[in-house]
DNA sequence: ATTGAATATGACAGGGGTGTCATAATGGCA
DNA sequence: TGCCATTATGACACCCCTGTCATATTCAAT
């Protein structure tokens, strides 16, 4: 947790430190972070830093805080509508992350760089998080007991091939900014993995 | 290129540096990788690393050479065997991958890092490596003329799934050294998007 | 106005990194 | 043996980083 100074801050001071702070994170992943390169962009001396936090990973922990904060803002408001199958709810969860890659680029990217960084802190953060894999499976075992799914189709290496092809089409689209494509390939992409290649 | 020092080292402590350099780049990105751990490793002085090399990238290149001609001492008996359509020929190119990691884990995980570095000078080299995808479009868009794929399927999409899924595979196999899974895993990824999910 | 707490500051210590260079050691050859 | 080119060495300069701390400044309350 942040220290009291930092809570006790004027909101102009605290926001020019949130904003270097998220520009600094969403630049570098944790680990290249540089405080240097922080305290120069804020304006505020690296006394100063340390007065506010405890070290980096604190830092890193409020600015977590702060992109939870938004997204909870942001999806409150959103009907979580009842998936009809897994496909259905790939597509709902892909909507989802739209509308936050255009409401917040830099915290979308945050994310993004917290997976390329192999230090222990960011690894014990991503593992804390609950993945979707396990909402994948449950809902393709319900789709092959409702006759949606051939029973024959592996669960695991279907929810292995959607988080694939997710990560993908997420990486593309977002580098160029293009998120009403991503969401048609992502149509593109369920049916013909429902279809098939072939011709019949 | 490596300085003729090098070129003119006893074959003992040449072996003793690449090895030295071959662990250090496979544990770390060229970025994160130290000279300072090469040397100490190598047991060679520092004045001496520079003696071999202009510098890191130099050191880099010098390894990159060493693992192509490896690649190639492997690779070079195999038989091209003709593939009849472009899931066949994503079947051959994972066999050989297996071979590969199989064979040379070290050199694979080498190429691993090289993809998680942002860093302009390998981004140049990846850059430099023509992709695989090329070959996979010419290739499916061959199969809708011959009927054996749906001539609606956009080949960009399914070659970008293609290579998705093989990432995830690949990387998830390589961690748990499981490469016979990997095949199979594959064959059922083929099969699922060659029939679909559907029941019918 | 005075005083004491809260806050701000940058010099500093300590660690790691790369690349250089004067000097020392080595090895082959006359 | 003596000499010279090649090779080996680690101290050094310089860079960037994090976290600390004595000191200075600010601010509010008496």
């Amino acid at each position: 947790m942040a220290k009291p100074t930092y809570y006790n801050l004027e909101k102009d001071k605290q926001d020019r430190l949130v904003d270097a702070c998220m520009e600094e994170f969403s630049r570098y992943t944790f680990s290249d972070a540089s405080i240097n390169r922080i305290i120069k962009r804020a304006e505020i001396s690296r006394g100063s830093f340390y007065q506010y936090f405890e070290d980096k990973e604190d830092c890193y922990l409020e600015m977590l805080g702060i992109i939870a904060q938004e997204k909870y803002r942001i999806f409150k408001d959103v009907v979580q509508t009842e998936a009809q199958n897994v496909f259905e709810a790939y597509l709902n969860m892909l909507r989802q992350v739209k509308l936050w890659m255009e409401a917040q680029p830099r915290y979308y990217k945050i994310g993004v760089l917290m997976e390329l960084d192999k230090s222990s802190f960011i690894q014990k953060l991503i593992k804390q998080n609950p993945g979707m894999m396990e909402y994948f499976l449950s809902l393709i075992r319900k789709d092959q007991q409702n006759g949606i799914i051939r029973p024959d189709v592996d669960p695991q290496l279907l929810s292995d091939m959607l988080i694939g092809i997710n990560q993908k089409l997420l990486m593309e689209h977002f580098v160029n900014k293009d998120y009403d494509r991503m969401i048609e390939a992502s149509e593109a992409v369920l049916d013909l993995l429902q279809k098939g290649t072939r011709v019949r």
